[in-house]
DNA sequence: CGGACCATTGATAATTGTCAAAATTCGTGG
DNA sequence: CCACGAATTTTGACAATTATCAATGGTCCG
């Protein structure tokens, strides 16, 4: 079901319109970002940033998703976002000095745009107006990154299980005549990375879960929910 | 010690000149926004902003500090931010139309200024550059809090301890013959609530690192850092 | 079909939360 | 400036939760 790229300017279809950031853009100013945009795939497994390097463009996923974490000191990682179709990110390094605060890396092959720092700068200043989408984009992550927080903090463990399976269930799930399916966007090891909880505890929850008829698991990478209303409730 | 408000344009030299995002402007631009800028003082408990509220401006702390936290479920505390002076908030709901995300109350007096939402928008689009100014000083606190995140998730109590000591040391410590002294911002049932985790926790790990020599508790409201480098190991 | 990888289960240890009580600190008023 | 009461913090004992280690069971893909 994947759709490939076949026209010269496959980016405009494929790309820039799915990127909320460019909306206001006339189809002019559009076609001319498209043609500074650089493409590439990469596969399961490589990254596309690294913590501490320099990244010189934004970057957009344009298919497949990828998981945005760093390491700890003992060598394990915390994940912190999960970025599909749309979304960007390298954006707060093209207007600082900063380097990159997090590694990026495939889920599965990932097809990017990337859009370098200086096009993107001068992009910018002609068009205040991104400027302001990109704020709110930012804003919108950091109610997220906020919420997490509040999750990490104080909720305890079940609370945590029954957020996640919900928020995978807002953005990757399909409702069908037995509940919503939801396509894993990650392993139960990244679940547990993301979460910031031991792997084994996890399997524990989602077993829980199970008995009480709340989940079903598919198998494992796709999962069932069953009664959303009861894992509401358990996510507070 | 406090400097109190005496001419016309005090807010030119109390206000604006300590925001890094107004930094570009020019003398006269300053001036004119210096205006428009509404002065307020709060309480120590008062709130600034309650979670769920449409905030109808920018505010910028001129003095004193604030924390920004959620309420869960259960009632408790998890504090997000601590801001002061210099910092802002209530930016990213000008710009969309999302309430606030968190509840901010002052921590002492604590001088306000503030800026109303068609102001800062139309500040905002004669001046590109300061959307940039935030665009990075966001960047800045999501980084922030994605290595909160990161401690939150993986790292045990004790790092946690160590870095949020160290934290304060950067923001609030003053160097003095026999260490750092830290005026801490946050009560001890503050700081748990900042770290997540419960007040008699805290104080066993305090009390711990108090027995080792790293620290030494001044009184409930400042604490002497005698060990810098072995606070750093600890905070990994 | 087989091997590699991933997930689950069980037993145990370590950590942290909870509740109750004692000790300290703080602010106020005499 | 001291003393008192209120609020905050510390300490102790215990319970609950989760991490860890080890072994078993499944699943995916060539």
């Amino acid at each position: 079901m994947k759709e490939t790229c076949r026209c010269l300017h496959c980016q405009n279809d494929l790309c820039i319109h799915k990127v909320p950031i460019f909306s206001s853009l006339s189809k002019d100013d559009l076609g001319k970002i498209a043609d500074l945009i650089l493409h590439r795939e990469y596969k399961k497994g490589e990254f596309l940033l690294r913590e501490g390097e320099k990244s010189e463009a934004i970057t957009i996923i344009n298919g497949g998703s990828v998981k945005a974490f760093k390491y700890t000191p003992d060598g394990r990682e915390q994940i912190l976002y999960v970025f599909s179709e749309g979304d960007f990110f390298g954006e707060t390094n093209l207007l600082t000095d900063r380097t990159a605060t997090f590694n990026v890396e495939a889920l599965q092959s990932v097809q990017a745009c990337s859009l370098s720092k200086t096009e993107f700068q001068n992009i910018l200043s002609h068009h205040p107006d991104i400027a302001i989408k990109i704020i709110s984009e930012l804003g919108e992550r950091m109610a997220r990154l906020e919420n997490a927080m509040q999750g990490m903090g104080v909720r305890n463990v079940d609370n945590r299980v029954g957020g996640i399976l919900l928020e995978f269930a807002s953005k990757y799930g399909i409702q069908n005549s037995q509940g919503i399916l939801v396509q894993l966007p990650l392993s139960r090891e990244g679940i547990a990375n993301y979460l910031g909880v031991a792997r084994e505890t996890l399997s524990r929850k989602l077993g829980q879960l199970e008995n009480d008829g709340v989940i079903r698991s598919v198998n494992n990478k796709s999962i069932l929910i069953l009664d959303t209303k009861a894992l509401q409730e358990i996510a507070g």
